[in-house]
RNA sequence: GGAGCCGGGGUGUAGUGGUCAAACAUGGAACCCUGUCAAGGUUCAGAGCGCGGGUUCGAAUCCCGUCGGCUCCGCCA
């Protein structure tokens, strides 16, 4: 037996108790004849006493031991003296005096503080991950992300839900994201993937009558990262049939209000929760998924300089572009440095120019400073001023693009000047609904109509006849769940006639070979009496990652890969061997200059 | 594929052309110390500044290239 309690777990109650503690030294504080150490599992911290003159052999120990050693001990719990209890630990009223003990494993000094956090390359807290792993951020993380997919399993068995496991081995298809392939030993020149999602899988168990089902389901995509995005990530996958949109919102806005509440008693929510349209986020927030915990709305100016002479503004008109802006508050006093960020900002992001006004000096067009103001009236000015809303001390920023450039400008400065301002309230979630996404969207660089959301995505009944006259503005039955400014999952709802399904087909330009090739057992099983039905897959790794306040998806991973998909601690990916290379029937076409 | 930031004792930083064969803190070693909880005190050891070129009388410091980490754009149905 190693231990008859963890670390964090005695208590006043248990004092005169005798008790076996096993754990690794946090802190050691030596004294001398007395040595005070804290031993630590993942359940707290205990202080051991060692007292030269009682025990010397374990004081012995103590003496020897060091930071992060695993050690053992026997000892007899007590109350500390009044004067020195700590009120910091959950056990700070007691102690335990060591009657013996054994070192069971040294350690050698680590390269990571597990005490101390923070300040480190994120490289070294990689490569010594199991270090990092120790310390109190990345526990808290993994705790809470497990309470988070308990609740999800609770919550979903509760509503009659199954979970059933799909095959990580499946068939490659050509649209979405570069698929990561596992070469077949069987089949010489032949591959598997890995899936980016078990969407079809999920939509085959609808087929067979698995009406509510959903899966804890690991998904690939080999693309390139982000601070929000792995290789491989974590899905709740689900889908049901019989049901229409408002059915699949309904049960999803319930699930994670209540595990908001749950989980996240301090954080306060809206409820029901703001629904936009995509047209609308991209109106007013210039992004289908605004953080809606601050205003700092887009203003659309198109109509107050229509008539402009001021060439930018009457060329945007002319050319069917757009004027918009957004006014910061709290920064009229920008200086002319400070400025030329915002607008190298702006321009980073794909603005051609930007224009700014300051209202340091009030309102009044006159004790304007900006970057136009010569070029337009004092009326005009004035008019802008008032369709912004322009108060004392803003700063007005100003594009004139295509609406889609306008939109990413201007989203682009709505976070950075909002987080710059600290404008988001971190004790609020801002769960929210985007709706109304369109079907397809227009591929510039091929020339033809891809799928927005995905081919099996259903349009809205309304603008069915749009598939053939104006696709451009046909909308689906397609949504995203939205959280702080991230996109925290999407869904929709199927087709499931074989009719609307071919005519989708047709639009994306997927020839009957290639559907049958590619989506064959899709449709020949919707021949053999396919329910409605819509789902929906939030991101796991996400949602822990706002409700944990953390800046990466890494911080609630275990094992997390970096901006270059390496694993620092196992150096995957490496070399394979010959003998393995050759069972694949795999040849390395350019290899490495080594 | 592109842009930006970072890279120095075990760890985190100061140092932005000579005063630096590199300072401070923490960690490490040794000793002192019976109530600490970031314990305290004394002493000692520990890096030539990611790597490779170049500029210069002189380079952690400037320039070029390269490698690694991060953030962003492209990409992510």
């Amino acid at each position: 037996m190693y231990r008859t309690h963890t670390c964090g777990q005695l208590r006043v109650e248990h004092a005169g108790q005798e008790t076996l503690l096993s754990g690794w030294v946090h802190r050691r504080r030596d004294h001398g004849p007395l040595i005070f150490i804290d031993l630590r599992d993942r359940y707290g911290l205990t202080q051991v006493v060692f007292d030269s003159t009682n025990a010397p052999e374990a004081h012995a120990v103590a003496s020897q031991a060091r930071s992060e050693f695993v050690l053992q001990l026997r000892g007899l719990v007590r109350t500390r003296p009044p004067e020195s209890q700590n009120a910091n630990l959950p056990t700070g009223e007691i102690e335990v005096v060591a009657s013996s003990a054994e070192v069971l494993n040294p350690a050698k000094t680590p390269p990571l503080y597990i005490a101390k956090e923070g300040g480190e390359d994120e490289a070294l807290r990689l490569k010594y991950r199991y270090l990092d792993l120790r310390r109190e951020r990345m526990q808290k993380n993994l705790i809470l992300r497990h309470k988070v997919v308990k609740f999800i399993r609770d919550f979903l068995d509760d509503e009659s839900f199954l979970e059933i496991e799909t095959p990580i081995l499946i068939k490659s298809t050509p649209e979405g994201a570069r698929d990561y392939l596992v070469p077949s030993r069987v089949h010489p020149g032949e591959f598997y993937a890995l899936p980016q999602s078990p969407q079809q899988l999920k939509q085959l168990l609808m087929v067979a009558g698995y009406d509510r089902y959903f899966q804890i389901a690991r998904c690939f995509r080999d693309e390139d990262l982000r601070a929000d995005r792995q290789p491989e990530f974590t899905q709740l996958d689900l889908e049901m049939s019989f049901v229409d949109q408002e059915d699949v919102l309904t049960l999803i806005e319930r699930l994670f209000t209540e595990l908001s509440r749950e989980l996240m008693p301090h954080k306060r929510l809206t409820t029901p929760w703001p629904r936009l349209t995509y047209a609308e986020a991209m109106q007013r927030y210039g992004s289908d998924k605004p953080d809606l915990r601050y205003g700092m709305e887009l203003v659309d100016l198109s109509a107050t300089v229509a008539t402009s002479q001021f060439a930018l503004f009457g060329e945007a008109a002319a050319n069917g572009q757009q004027v918009k802006g957004i006014r910061v508050p709290g920064i009229g006093g920008y200086s002319r440095k400070q400025v030329d960020e915002v607008v190298e900002l702006a321009k980073q992001a794909g603005a051609r120019g930007l224009l700014w006004a300051s209202l340091q000096q009030g309102t009044d067009p006159a004790s304007v400073r900006s970057s136009f103001g010569k070029q337009v009236s004092n009326d005009e000015m004035a008019a802008i001023i008032a369709t912004m809303g322009g108060k004392i001390d803003d700063m007005l920023l100003i594009v004139a693009d295509k609406p889609s450039a306008a939109a990413a400008v201007l989203d682009k400065l709505r976070r950075e000047m909002a987080a710059r301002l600290g404008m988001a309230d971190q004790n609020v979630l801002a769960w929210a609904w985007v709706t109304d996404f369109p079907l397809v969207e227009f591929n510039e660089e091929e020339g033809r109509w891809d799928a927005v959301h995905h081919p099996f995505t259903a349009p809205l009944d309304e603008d069915l006849v749009l598939m053939d006259s104006d696709p451009g503005r046909c909308r689906a039955k397609a949504y995203d769940m939205i959280l702080n400014g991230y996109e925290a999952g999407g869904g929709s709802i199927r087709i499931f006639q074989r009719e609307v399904q071919q005519k989708l087909f047709d639009l994306l330009g997927i020839s009957r070979e290639t559907a049958q090739a590619q989506f064959g057992h899709m449709l020949e099983a919707f021949e053999y009496g396919a329910p409605p039905h819509g789902g929906i897959a939030p991101g796991i790794d996400r949602i822990v990652m706002i409700l944990a306040e953390e800046p990466t998806i890494r911080e609630v991973m275990a094992f997390p890969k970096t901006q270059q998909a390496v694993d620092l601690m196992t150096n995957a990916p490496s070399p394979a061997d010959e003998r393995q290379l050759r069972d694949l029937h795999i040849r390395v076409a350019d290899k490495p200059n080594t």
